[in-house]
DNA sequence: TAATAAAGTTAGATAAATCTAAATAAAATT
DNA sequence: AATTTTATTTAGATTTATCTAACTTTATTA
């Protein structure tokens, strides 16, 4: 079994490693745990020790087998409590995020199998994330972010890449949330805003906004 | 913000306390909380420091009003989690509390509160405990165990006073269960076992069984 | 390539929660 | 009242996760 603290670290190494191509730095952790450099060596030390990640001094970090599958189970209890928080007590998708942050560590892989049936064995959780099955597998089609469509170009907003409160609450607010159908009209050549149509309307979203927003574009 | 180990150790005086008339010793906590009194000597001076417990040296102690305060709003939330799961989750009333005993030190007032709203503010856990509420509040009816019941007095389940899987299972397969009506119809004088009319049957159990069962007697 | 900067590690401390063994206080018995 | 037993506390360690300050390695740049 892996405490608390173990699990945080597998997870941030797992989601950095999704945005690296080579080894995770001690330095990139040490930022998304908010902590010290040297607490993230010794953590890694231990690990190690445990054969839940490859350490090779000053070399960075890489998840084993049976890292991943730890942090892949990890992500998916935080998504379907998640879901489960939208969904059954109807939290909005801004509200979520920090309590899932400590459901995810209770362990019973009993009551997460019984919150995936109940929900109905669900793909992707608010954000439009994919949730891992029982398994660990789940599939993740390649999105393009808005910030990218071609003029004329359609799509349906499918995800986010940035979880932030503030940054999904301006999405409500404009209403580009999940689901919605976007046409690109052009990307303004001086600051890289967008100007879009969404259900008829002509909007202007900045390039920063634009890029965390990710569509389905078939 | 009290700690994990600080909630639990208050969780354990408060229950001790409602079973003991004066204070509550270091030997039953250390009992309870599966430690050594050397350990719990160390935690009672830390929640006397954080004005939790009223703690004498070699006296035992007491919850302060803050304490209990801490103590109730846990019990509020262990009995909340168990009854999702099983009204929600489908699960069985002997296989909840080790779950609740994890999720009753999730820190969210709006998860619970919204719980609680899901749920339609109970007033009963699943082993017919009352459920705080809010603010802390909740009645408990003066409760007869059913090895009290004299001959010909009839009544309903509406608790137990054990708590085991063991014991809950059993009552299960007896069809004694909450909600059920008992006429009692005489005790056994050479074991203190009970005869009793269950839906037009006829049943014995052990007097160790009829004193873990609550009855409401109106 | 030598100097400098950045990244990472080590050594030694600290705080939380636990333990064992020894000491002390309170309660129960003679 | 003295003795014995039980309950509790203290002293000193241990483990986990963290930190600061100093040091080492790797990367960058001149
Ligand atoms: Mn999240
Ligand atoms: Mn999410
Ligand atoms: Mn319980
Ligand atoms: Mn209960």
């Amino acid at each position: 079994m892996e405490s608390y603290t173990e699990e945080n670290y597998l997870k941030v190494i797992y989601h950095l490693s999704n945005l690296t191509t080579g080894t995770v730095q001690t330095n990139a952790i040490a930022d998304k745990i908010q902590t010290r450099p040297a607490s993230v060596t010794d953590m890694m030390k231990k690990l190690a020790e445990k054969q839940l990640i490859n350490y090779v001094k000053y070399q960075g970090v890489t998840l084993t087998e049976k890292g991943k599958a730890t942090a892949v189970n990890i992500v998916r209890k935080h998504r379907l409590w998640e879901l489960f928080l939208v969904k059954t007590l109807n939290f909005k998708w801004d509200e979520v995020h920090e309590i899932a942050e400590e459901l995810e560590h209770v362990n019973s892989p009993l009551l997460i199998e019984r919150l995936d049936e109940y929900l109905g064995y669900p793909k992707n959780d608010p954000h439009g994330d994919p949730i891992p099955d029982k398994n660990g597998n789940f599939d993740s089609p390649a999105l393009v972010k808005l910030s990218k469509l071609k003029p004329a170009e359609k799509g349906i907003v499918v995800g986010v890449s940035e979880h932030s409160s503030s940054f999904l609450k301006y999405l409500e607010k404009i209403k580009l949330t999940l689901g919605t159908a976007v046409e690109m009209i052009e990307v303004i050549e001086f600051d890289g805003s967008v100007d879009l149509l969404v259900e008829d309307t002509r909007k202007n979203v900045s390039r920063e906004v634009a890029s965390h927003i990710l569509m389905r574009t078939n």
